[in-house]
DNA sequence: TAGAATACCTTGTATAACAAAGTAGTATTT
DNA sequence: AAATACTACTTTGTTATACAAGGTATTCTA
């Protein structure tokens, strides 16, 4: 029954990672290693293999831009931050998110 | 930008789907259509060819029962019911939901 | 200078949901 | 009685998201 249940949040946790990136971006820049240690320490757990992409996907979609950056320990890093249509996004997200939780709320009743 | 808002939230809602199935069978056995019904007044669309299939994964993994019942308007209606092992999920899910809430808030902070 | 570490990126796969079409029983209309 | 509409259940093909795993390139360190 593990199984089950750790798809459950594996599947519940799909979907909200586009917001989250959009949020933690939202209060700062940062790189991609950063913000899959921000989501791990917010117990949302993400891979590279996943991150990059969405982040390339949020960056042509006009959401994101980014800047390289020289590190003082290892390869330039891609900072990516946050666009006015990326914030103007955050708000109906934010909506979006509300709704659901008040969808789950009135199914629960 | 509006098809990104739809697919967001579209996306927010999938994995919440199975969740949403078993609360409301929680409550009290319906068939398809009756689900589906209760599902839109909660601002959560689905479609028969999503719904079906869902059912039928809940029921081989044994969180749902179903019988037949004749109806007075139509051909006769697959009643789905919930069983222990889907009530135990349940509080599983719940604590799940629960930590998904708290994600955003964090990750929001 | 060889290896470790950091950072970015790509490819193939699994899965969930959807769109659309199909099957079949029941009710209604002509 | 036959044709049509309606209700309900089911299946198939497609799309999109995330993951696993592997790859490339730059910088640091021993």
């Amino acid at each position: 029954m593990e199984y089950i249940v750790d798809n459950i949040k594996s599947q519940m946790r799909k979907g909200l990672l586009e917001y989250c990136i959009l949020l933690i971006l939202n209060k700062k820049e940062a790189y991609a290693s950063s913000i899959i240690e921000e989501l791990k320490h917010a117990n949302m757990i993400v891979v590279e293999g996943t991150l990059y992409p969405l982040l390339i996907r949020q960056k042509n979609q006009g959401l994101l831009n980014y800047r390289w950056e020289e590190s003082t320990q290892g390869p330039p890093r891609k900072y990516y931050m946050i666009t006015d249509k990326g914030r103007s996004l955050i708000s109906e997200m934010d909506l979006a998110w509300q709704e659901i939780v008040s969808t789950i709320e009135t199914i629960r009743k």
